[in-house]
DNA sequence: TCTGGGGTCCTAGGACCC
DNA sequence: TCTGGGGTCCTAGGACCC
């Protein structure tokens, strides 16, 4: 059996725990109130109780709930968290597979002895979370990880919900088909197209019906999955990982300094998760959405790992000027992908004394941007770019 | 309701190798 | 002189998830 556990309200929860005066009230994190472009990442049970949910721009939020209490998202305060919500779950089983920030199945093989039948490690898991990060968590058991992620969401927040064995496919034809774990906006529209608006309807169509008219990845997918039998969805581990940072900028850029600046930016935040996270990469990704919502993207595999925030941001500038239209843009992003375990050791050839003091004082500016978000630290090479337009490349930092 | 930020996986085509 | 089959790696775009 397995348990899916899933945190309510992850951010807010997060907001209202470390800020006692927030619990009981309306809180939304995301954007701020009268931002043009922002959106809501989560929302507490109290904002809902006013409509307000995640993804909802955040200024028809302020309409529904005017007296809310709005804050930024603070990732890297619901990353920690997050970690420690895991650490708990693997007092329970040696195999915890995380999904997302907020949410990791749990193997209950071999945990009879120690925590009793499913229904008790199930609220033993529960109790625990609570007791050691003060989060209520909603939990799902049943037979297979894709059935048991579909329970959890069935009686939120702080639930349970059990699917017996031998229950799966009934319990499936319980859920409207946009409840169906994987089935999107577009498969939705290409299931209605044939005529198929339910998941009795979808369990009358035998698999070469659906490999007619969804491909055979895609029908493979939704048989199993209607079925209540474990989709293909989850590998033991997964195949590659990366690390991003990106943003929605309030007025389109326009001009090279403010895009170089924003670029920079980005290239310190995924360093900086790089380093602390100890992972290394050769393979740098710059994303473009451009203000008619047009999205490009661009990746290089270079044949040395990425070695500092600087190295970073010649890599992502060189592949943003290959890929850029010039047009206004609204999001720019950055990765790292194919990310491979361990710290890039500094270059031979950064071992000379002026990269070595280079290399050390990047690392200080960025635990000093990490502590301190809000400090305006930026290379001044690009401050005088910006008194200087096109001034000299060779500055110093 | 003009649409965030951070992810994973899949697909299809091209380069390159044996 | 016009060409097979198999494999791997890389890239861009897209679907989907929270």
């Amino acid at each position: 059996m397995f348990l899916h556990v899933d945190l309510d309200a992850f951010f807010a929860s997060v907001e209202q725990l470390d800020n006692p005066e927030l619990r009981g009230k309306p809180v939304i994190v995301g954007a701020m109130p009268g931002s043009k472009r922002g959106v809501v990442a989560a929302a507490s049970y109290e904002a809902r109780q006013f409509g307000v949910h995640s993804a909802m721009p955040i200024d028809r939020a302020y309409r529904l709930c005017p007296q809310g209490i709005y804050l930024r998202s603070n990732m890297a305060r619901y990353r920690e968290k997050s970690r420690e919500v895991m650490a708990t779950f693997a007092e329970f089983s040696p195999d915890v597979q995380q999904i997302s920030i907020d949410e990791a199945f749990i193997d209950l093989a071999g945990t009879h002895r120690l925590f009793g039948p499913p229904e008790e490690a199930a609220m033993a898991v529960k109790r625990r979370v609570l007791e050691t990060t003060g989060l209520t968590v909603s939990v799902g058991l049943a037979s297979n990880r894709y059935v048991a992620k579909i329970a959890s969401g069935m009686s939120k927040p702080d639930g349970f919900f059990h699917v017996p064995l031998g229950q799966e496919q009934a319990f499936m034809e319980t859920l409207p088909l946009h409840k169906v774990w994987g089935v999107g906006e577009k498969l939705l529209e290409r299931l209605k197209s044939h005529g198929i608006h339910t998941v009795s309807e979808g369990l009358a169509l035998p698999l070469p019906t659906l490999e007619h008219f969804l491909g055979q990845a895609s029908a493979q997918f939704l048989y199993n999955a209607l079925r209540g039998m474990e989709a293909t969805t989850f590998r033991d581990a997964p195949q590659s990982r990366s690390i991003s940072a990106e943003n929605t900028y309030e007025d389109d850029l326009v001009d090279r300094y403010t895009i170089g600046t924003a670029l920079l930016d980005l290239c310190q935040n995924v360093m900086l998760r790089l380093m602390k996270e100890d992972w290394k990469s050769r393979t740098v990704c710059v994303k473009i959405r451009y203000n008619d919502f047009t999205t490009t993207s661009i990746q290089e595999t270079g044949p040395r790992y990425i070695a500092s925030a600087d190295d970073l941001f010649q890599r992502a500038s060189a592949l943003f000027d290959k890929r850029y239209n010039g047009g206004g843009i609204r999001l720019l992003g950055v990765g790292a992908l194919n990310l491979e375990p361990g710290q890039e050791p500094l270059q031979a050839e950064l071992f000379d004394f002026g990269q070595e003091r280079h290399h050390k004082l990047e690392e200080v500016v960025l635990q000093l941007k990490a502590k301190h978000p809000n400090l305006p630290l930026t290379k001044a090479r690009l401050l005088r770019k910006s008194s200087k337009a096109n001034a000299s490349e060779k500055g110093e930092d």
